[in-house]
DNA sequence: TTTACTGCAAAGGGTTTGCATGAGG
DNA sequence: CCTCATGCAAACCCTTTGCAGTAAA
């Protein structure tokens, strides 16, 4: 989304569009890897030096608000999803990491279509995680197996 | 799950049984709405009045690591699934409220299915949530639309 | 000019930890 | 008997709130 569109999203909302928002805003929608409020405030403090955690707290209730993100509370803290087209998320649980992927794109949106048409649940989004391990730490966990410490 | 099998799963991991063990464990596993700590503090103070929330932390974990329920991270604070099956949760934005559905039950089995069979992610588990209006909720919203305070 | 956002500090609340006592195997 | 769970209290940390100054429209 470029900052033009991002602008007049925010206004239809009735936001008031400042240069915080925008530099928040950003930090979440031009990345892929569903950052921690600290991950946005380290990437954002460069620019704004000043800027505090409850600015950030704040925006994002925001843009969650104005549609543009979506909240992922996992155990320790929150991440943000930038990506609100059905798919599906592959959470590692060793790092940590989140990434979307493209395989099952199709089937979660059949799946949301289903659960519309088939019960009295009126959907708005969907969150689909898988969790396990990504192939580096499913690696580095075989090599553990076969030569223990 | 039976008190028997429910000890017998604990021991397979090693796990000390106790009462407060056992009876933390049946209150999410006979239980179908994913409670809260909070909840499962208040369904076990009857027959444990002495037990403190620390304990009920401590055994949630003890039972997660075993594999017998699930953490499902919310905003405000963590709820407890009890059905490790592949499965569809829907969740009321409004009430708060989440229910298991039978409904797509296949379509998320073909899905971690093709995750597992398509990329480099070694799956363990899931979580598919789909968020929006229960039926009750949704008829309360409908109403205060067609007849606003 | 009016409204409401930012930054700062303090409070809030769910969760974790440390330790002495007590119970399980 | 030895190990580990329980209960209690305090600490932790993520998140929210209140307020004075300031920027957006």
């Amino acid at each position: 989304m470029t900052q033009q569109e991002l602008v007049a999203r925010l206004r239809e909302g009735g936001v008031r569009v400042t240069p915080q928002r925008l530099a928040i805003a950003e930090a979440v929608l031009n990345s892929t890897d569903h950052p921690s409020v600290q991950q946005i405030y380290e990437r954002v403090r460069d620019h704004f030096p000043s800027m505090t955690l409850a600015t950030i707290y704040s925006t994002l209730g925001v843009l969650e608000k104005s549609g543009l993100i979506q909240e992922l509370p996992f155990p320790k803290s929150s991440r943000y999803e930038s990506n609100l087209e059905p798919h599906v998320n592959l959470v590692c649980v060793q790092c940590g990491n989140v990434v979307d992927t493209d395989l099952g794109r199709e089937a979660v949106l059949r799946l949301k279509a289903l659960i519309s048409r088939e019960s009295n649940f009126s959907v708005a989004w969907q969150r689909v995680d898988f969790h396990g391990w990504c192939h580096r730490c499913a690696a580095a966990r075989e090599s553990r197996q076969h030569s223990p410490a």
